[in-house]
RNA sequence: GGCGAGUUAGCUCAGCGGUUAGAGCAGCGGAAUCAUAAUCCGUUGGUCCGGGGUUCAAAUCCCUGACUCGCCA
């Protein structure tokens, strides 16, 4: 049976760029909706930038902008990283939206009308210089305990004592320097304390729905007595803060962190009033969809907000009743560790996800490491670098991609592409199927992939054991031969099946490799029909260069943040260091340099290619002829900036065919060992067609 | 401080009362040469954090100590 999924990941705080711990993230849930996907489940995968608060609105106002307009840069940075690492998030939208007004309000009200809201006067620090009340990071001071200067208003680092802020000798606003003053200021507040909250709470926690230690630290939080007993929670804050209006309360809002989940309605609400649904299927309106009953509700988030999501966001949502739902699960992962060191943008540490992209690192390198360390606990998963690269390139180029590799050459010389009828040797590879994707249901993505790993040692020791070369020597033997590299294409088509979910991008290279539509999961019940034909084969993936790797940390330990205006001596310096120049290569003639008719041209067109990596697809004008020709400069050129530019074209180059098209040509590029694409451009002046000698 | 999780081969991890503690990778030896040096066969390697206890039997359960991490909203 089909089922309908509404899933989600943790709305990322739009005051910064994505870190490894969020791609981490997408990641686990991404494969985990792209299995679902697979299966034939109708899943709508949906997220938001978390926009509001007062961290957002502070850093705004120091760089003298409108909160909106730092949360529109942050956002419109969010699809680089998406669509580099493959994340399949059918909506991005945000809590700074209209939708999530509406429905903050409505849940708002709805809790209010049942009893569970009520306003009490809280006694806070208070800047008098800024006008504003003061969250416990806002404000330092000397610890009570030790004396220990500069510490903040919640715990001491020095001898690790827990106090109020105003347990503070000698405050200080963060903010201001100014002196903060106690005042008093109506706060409203979520009633979860009572008794029907608790309830429920206890319920909600049992069951499969949490993984057990979730569920323990949950019932743990909920079962607390004297000190540790459950409070209410305080929803307001007071103006100026960046949020959402209480309804009938002049100069109060609701804390970011009570429209921070709603935000994952308003993305789904946002994504059926756009349409977007319904062009993927779903004919029912937004209301409708939430509240029937086949509908799954699932969240992908960190250890770290377990108490939000496991107490008051579904208390929220099971007290504002329908058409809001409780969520079906939480599904809870641990942070992402650095060779073994907790992450730390402010120590440097860490691996930024865009350099990543930026060094020309496969995207679905990192996806296949993650996942091959993931689990359905909430266990921290290290980043390795020489794990890394060792099973990255052990693997899925050793063994993976090499079962192609070893018996697709054999087929399109021998057998004209065409395959024999197979099955023989492929039971254990069909009966894996239901194995691994209970493995993938279950969110043990490192288990389901050392299925996978287990049968491709296998098909590599059948390969083995059955030695086509030395068949291929045999002119009586191409029966045999025909039938083990048929075999094993096979075999290699299962096994894409089942990475799939984790490498959609290679999955993709291999469907068209082979010649096949879109593979969903139901095709493991079927193989390739005799005389099926193949492509011939081309690399499908490369093996990681531990250099690559290695870059990428060098240069996270330079101080990423408030980048200095680079010097020029600076630049000429570092672009000496890494000289060590390419061998020259051999002397040619002045005639041998004429052949090459090397021409200026602008470009009028630049695409992205659907299905390539590195490939751009580019329109140039060649002073009135216009060619067409492909470029592997994606990973240092975004196409959209390149119409316009000057470029220099090898203009009587042989065309080449490629698996996309005709390319007319080549423009000139520098690179050299390490990362990065140069073009070559002519001064201004230069005109399309003319000649370059 | 209180509560909780963890510590198993060089690395990443599995095993969570039952033969002589396992896997992948790395290392070592061999084979092979279809495959971007990929692959296959064999093999070295472990006071299962320390100490005490329960048991016929403990990496596994209990107590205790060390260290690491988390939560105490």
């Amino acid at each position: 049976m089909s089922r309908r999924l509404f899933v989600t990941t943790a709305l990322p705080y739009a005051n910064g760029s994505f870190h490894i711990g969020h791609i981490m993230e997408y990641i686990q849930a991404d494969t985990w909706v792209r299995f679902q996907r697979m299966q034939g489940h109708a899943v709508h995968f949906v997220c938001a930038d978390d926009a509001h608060g007062a961290p957002i609105m502070l850093k705004a106002e120091a760089e003298g902008i409108a909160p909106q307009a730092l949360v529109a840069r942050i956002a419109a940075e969010r699809p680089r990283y998406l669509e580099g690492f493959h994340i399949s998030f059918d909506h991005w939208h945000s809590t700074d939206s209209p939708e999530n007004v509406e429905l903050s309000q409505d849940i708002y009200r709805r809790l209010q009308a049942a009893g569970l809201v009520y306003t009490r006067a809280v006694e806070q620090f208070y800047d008098p210089v800024k006008g504003m009340f003061l969250a416990d990071r806002y404000i330092k001071g000397e610890c009570p305990n030790c004396g220990a200067p500069d510490q903040y208003g919640d715990a001491c680092e020095n001898c690790s004592s827990v106090y109020a802020p105003t347990d503070l000798k000698n405050p200080y606003s963060t903010l201001s320097g100014a002196t903060p003053v106690l005042k008093s200021s109506e706060h409203f507040f979520f009633r979860l304390s009572d008794p029907k909250c608790v309830a429920f709470l206890r319920t909600w926690t049992r069951g499969e729905r949490l993984q057990p230690e979730v569920a323990n630290k949950a019932r743990e939080w909920l079962e607390g007595t004297g000190d540790r007993a459950l409070g209410d929670w305080d929803i307001s804050r007071d103006a100026p803060y960046f949020g959402i209006p209480i309804p009938d309360a002049p100069g109060k809002y609701f804390y970011v962190w009570l429209d921070a989940p709603i935000g994952y309605l308003a993305a789904l609400k946002n994504y059926f009033d756009t349409g977007k649904a319904r062009a993927r299927g779903e004919t029912r309106a937004f209301a409708e969809f939430l509240s029937a009953p086949d509908t799954e509700q699932v969240h992908f988030i960190g250890k770290d907000i377990i108490y939000f999501h496991t107490l008051f966001w579904p208390a929220m949502l099971k007290f504002a009743g329908s058409p809001y739902r409780v969520p079906d699960n939480v599904y809870v992962h641990g942070f992402i560790t650095v060779s073994g060191e907790k992450m730390s943008k402010s120590r440097g540490t860490g691996i930024s996800p865009l350099r990543y992209l930026e060094l020309g690192l496969d995207a679905e390198w990192l996806r296949y490491y993650i996942a091959a360390k993931l689990n359905a606990n909430v266990e921290d998963v290290d980043f390795n670098p020489d794990d890394f690269v060792a099973r990255v390139n052990a693997d899925l180029v050793g063994k993976y991609v090499n079962i192609a590799a070893r018996t697709a050459g054999f087929v399109v010389k021998r057998f004209d592409g065409r395959l024999r009828a197979a099955g023989a040797g492929l039971a254990p590879f069909q009966a894996a199927r239901e194995r691994i994707a209970q493995l993938y249901e279950g969110r043990e993505f490192g288990k389901a992939l050392r299925e996978v790993m287990l049968l491709a040692d296998a098909a590599n020791q059948y390969v083995d054991a059955r030695r086509p070369w030395d068949l291929a020597k045999d002119p009586a033997r191409a029966a045999d031969l025909h039938e083990v590299c048929s075999e094993a294409l096979n075999m290699f088509r299962l096994l894409t099946i089942y990475l799939k979910p984790v490498l959609p991008q290679l999955a993709a290279d291999v469907e068209s490799f082979l010649g096949v539509p879109a593979l969903g999961w139901h095709d493991a019940g079927t193989l390739l029909p005799a005389g099926h034909a193949i492509n011939p084969y081309r690399h499908l993936m490369t093996r990681v260069d531990p250099k690559q790797v290695q870059a990428l940390f060098e240069t996270e330990a330079a101080p990423p943040a408030a980048p200095a205006p680079q010097k020029h001596a600076e630049h000429q310096e570092r672009a000496a260091a890494k000289a060590a120049p390419a061998p020259q290569a051999a002397t040619i003639s002045i005639d041998d340099f004429a052949k090459l008719d090397l021409r200026v041209a602008t470009i009028v067109a630049a695409d992205t290619v659907e299905g390539a990596d590195k490939l751009v697809r580019l329109t140039v004008d060649l002073g009135g002829a216009t060619r067409t020709l492909f470029a592997g400069i994606k990973s240092a050129y975004d196409p959209a900036q390149l119409a316009g530019r000057q470029v220099v074209v090898v203009a009587n180059l042989a065309p080449r065919k490629m698996r996309f098209g005709t390319s007319e040509g080549m423009i000139l590029a520098a690179s050299g060992d390490g990362p990065g694409i140069f073009l070559v451009a002519p001064d201004s002046g230069a005109e399309p067609g003319m000649r370059v000698k």
